[in-house]
This record gives C-alpha cells, sequence and structure tokens, in this order.
DNA sequence: AAATATACATAATTTTCTTATGTATAAGAT
DNA sequence: ATCTTATACATAAGAAAATTATGTATATTT
C-alpha cells in the first residue's frame, strides 16, 4: 500500500469515496485509479482489496454485479443506500482526524 | 482510542512529536495530554501506549528514566537522538499520507 | 470506608494489512 | 511461436497495531 504506516484503517474510506465519485468500479479498476490519482504515491494490494470489498458487501454497504469483458471476469460493485451514508460518516470522520492530528502537531494553535 | 480506525498506525506519530514537544514525558501524562489537546477526541489506551514505549525504546529512538515520585513510580521517557531524526521522518510521512487523502477525496483538484 | 485517580504492566483477541501463492485470459515483445 | 507483462479474480499464512480485559500498587477525594 505505502510504506506509510498511517494509510492503515484508511482503504475503507477510499474504496467508498471513490464509488461515490464512479457510481460503479470493479476490483482491479480502483488500483488503477488510486496509483494514478496519487501518481504512485499509494498502491492498493490485491490481498488488501478483495477482501475489504468482500466485508463492505457482507455488510451491506455494496452490491455486487458480475459481468464478462473480452471473456474475462469482472465485478462491478456499487454502493447501496447504507453504503452512501456509510460514505459521507467516513468523510466526516477524515476531516476530523486531520483536524485532530494539526491540533496535536501544532499545539501553539490549539 | 476513537471510534474511527483511522488513527491505526498514528500511535507513534503522536508520541514523538509529545516527546519531541515536552522534552521527556512519562506514559500517564502522555494519555491526559492528549485528552485534553483533543478536548476527549482522543484516549490513548494503555493497552496500547505501553507496548508502543518498550517498543520505541527497544529500537533505540527514546531513552528512559526511572523516578518515585510521592511513592508512585514513574518512567520518563526522552527523544535520543535518532528519535529525533525519525520524528521529522514521521512529520513528513503525516503531511504526506494529508496531502494524498485529500488528493483522493477531492479528485476534481487534481 | 469506598470510589476515583495516578501509574505501571501484560495476555488474549481482533482488525487490518503484507507477502506469497494460485487460476485464467489478453496483449505485447522477442 | 514463445515469453513476459497486463488484466482480473481469489485466498491463506503471517505480521503489526490496536482493543479489551485483567492485574498490581499507591494517593486522593467523596
Amino acid at each position: 500500500m505505502s510504506n506509510s504506516k498511517l494509510y492503515k484503517g484508511s482503504l475503507n474510506t477510499i474504496i467508498l469515496k471513490l464509488l461515490n465519485e464512479h457510481d460503479k468500479m470493479y476490483g482491479y479498476e480502483i488500483t488503477q485509479k488510486v496509483k494514478a490519482l496519487t501518481q504512485g504515491e499509494l498502491n492498493i494490494t490485491e490481498g488488501a482489496l478483495y477482501p475489504a470489498l468482500h466485508k463492505l458487501e457482507a455488510e451491506g454497504l455494496l452490491d455486487v454485479e458480475v459481468a464478462k469483458v473480452d471473456n474475462r471476469l469482472r465485478k462491478y460493485y456499487k454502493l447501496t443506500e447504507s453504503g452512501t451514508k456509510e460514505t459521507v460518516n467516513k468523510l466526516e470522520e477524515l476531516a476530523e482526524y486531520i483536524k485532530t492530528m494539526q491540533t496535536l502537531m501544532n499545539p501553539k494553535l490549539a
């Protein structure tokens, strides 16, 4: 994923936000999109991504739709209604996290 | 620590920065300082803190000095030279993390 | 006298990720 | 034609970081 441990716990937020933005995506597409957007900074590994997608689906935040393109399997994921709500929560949590960490790193301003 | 999973992986950064700011601190003091600075948002649990301090010490980033105050034990930790260097790295990593996540959350601006 | 705060510690478990491995098809390079 | 890389999924073993629970001990507040 990255040499920095700070990304631990961020994967679900990233997945949900990308699906919120792009309506429907498949796993491999997500890895490529993240790599492109971050200019290589962040590389989602398959061993992290696929279990995360399965868990989000099991929790009812994502729906799956299987497709065959060029004789190859694709599993398109999209947000459920509850997934859209959870995306909002995750974005709020990220904003709060950043605010809190900036407070801790810059205590003079607190 | 917090209901948000995003703090996973942030504890070392927080410890190092506090010690960089305050020169020497003991474990319990760190938990109270973090609680105060974040107004209760972040509560470092003992089960996370003490093993983290021991590990940072084992890695040579912290030095320990035992003291007895009011008949109670205190273990004061301070940064080693290598700990000070690592603090700079951690702060750079945090800045990079925030930048990357903001790019992902706000792709219009990328 | 009882409850809370101060101050340390560790063990069992859970969560999240890395690393390694596996299957299969398509496309590009030699 | 063959080899490598890319596309596309998956899981299993292990590591890392946290949670939750428990334990010890002293000081302070109710």
